[in-house]
DNA sequence: TCAGTAATTCATCATATCATGAAATACGCA
DNA sequence: TGCGTATTTCATGATATGATGAATTACTGA
């Protein structure tokens, strides 16, 4: 009887495991935090995630496997998406705990944000006051897929590739502020970084669209509306 | 400045991933889950999880360069602790996403307690009407150290190695609610098994001490009062 | 039906993880 | 000082994981 209950002790915790093992490779990671900003190919996430494509693939298989994302085929492209909302959810809050108990990852954050010069991002509160004075363009700086996956309402999309040659329509007169998806991504770092080598008063919003919709906020999806959206 | 940006990435992933790499291994979350009930000795870990000596330090060992779990030596002793109560909590939130994702849990589960007698465990509205009604005596059937590290306010101690000795203290005019660890633990179960083979109405209550506070209950520490602790 | 593309599977090698037993530490107490 | 106990460290072999390139599968469209 105390082997039965040994066994299954020992089944559960080997199901548990199956998430931990989920979780247990930075590549596994990156790729999951990519999930959270919406589904994506094979292709794009190797892309993205700067891995081979086997690799990728690999991995995949493993989160699969643990049960955190989903495939669909469609024709010849294999599309991943995270499996449930509680798996964005986990992520955050195993994002935060890393935040809470490991000094590192603050310490890098710290040394890579001094080199360069937009230390302290923007928070929540100030944004929403400076949108509602009317006072600031929000710009949504990911590729436009991920914009239309979910953005901030209000939000211009401007991928930071395009930035370079879209300035024309930002105006000079307007406090600017970019997103993308979320603290750890530099997308935002970069967009502000040549806002600013332009002449624009640019800032940095830490969240990405996911920690901004698990606190509450509104979230919209789909394209650019076509002018006063600005309801943020 | 790319390899820069990836550099920072593959850092703070990898940062991420220790803590994965703490959660990856099923006996690592057993003495987690172990950990969460309160502060134990090595060898109270090794002998609970059923582990030996050698092997569980080296899982503390890794628990503990996760930031999981904190060691103090106190004379020839070394206690493991949860390094912090957030800990406790991503405990939860991976049981819980476990048990959403993953079909196997529940199908192990119910083959476990199909096999047994008390299938449904009692849930916390009915135990607090019945509580508030007085005809219920709460039992925490854990290890006497874990009752005093937290218990349900109004409960008795009896572990289960006492149980069958003191089963006159018991009234046979009211309902018996035994709780352990948690919905995983099986100590609640053999108790009620017992219980109902000697004519009492015993039932189970699934959440443990943890589950409990975390939904904002109160919990009581130290030993048992003398008499109409029954607050719950 | 064949070429072309997306993705997976397979094979391989290097490295990491795990369980175990033996040896070493660290501490309290006689 | 030396013995006994709790714990960690070390060494070892078995197994798992991860990166990579080659081969394969699955599908589209000419």
């Amino acid at each position: 009887m105390a082997s039965r209950n040994r066994r299954f002790k020992t089944a559960i915790y080997e199901q548990f495991a199956r998430i931990g093992k989920g979780i247990s490779n930075p590549s596994r990671l990156e790729l999951l935090d990519l999930l959270c900003q919406g589904p994506r190919t094979v292709e794009a996430l190797a892309k993205e995630a700067g891995l081979g494509l086997t690799n990728a693939s690999q991995h995949l298989k493993a989160l699969r496997e643990a049960r955190l994302v989903e495939a669909e085929k469609s024709g010849l492209f294999v599309t991943y998406r995270l499996a449930d909302e509680q798996v964005g959810q986990f992520f955050r809050s195993l994002r935060s705990l890393a935040e809470r108990r490991l000094a590192e990852v603050g310490e890098i954050t710290r040394r890579f944000l001094e080199a360069r010069e937009d230390l302290q991002p923007v928070d929540r509160e100030q944004l929403l006051a400076r949108v509602r004075d009317g006072a600031v363009t929000v710009v949504d700086v990911r590729p436009r897929e991920e914009y239309r996956a979910g953005h901030l309402p209000g939000a211009v999309s401007i991928p930071l590739k395009e930035l370079e040659r879209r300035l024309a329509e930002l105006r000079h007169d307007r406090e600017i502020v970019a997103y993308c998806r979320g603290p750890y991504c530099v997308l935002s770092v970069e967009a502000v970084e040549l806002l600013r080598a332009r002449g624009f008063a640019a800032f940095r919003l830490e969240e990405g669209v996911p920690d901004w919709q698990a606190k509450g906020f509104p979230v919209a999806v789909g394209e650019e509306a076509a002018a006063g959206e600005r309801t943020l």
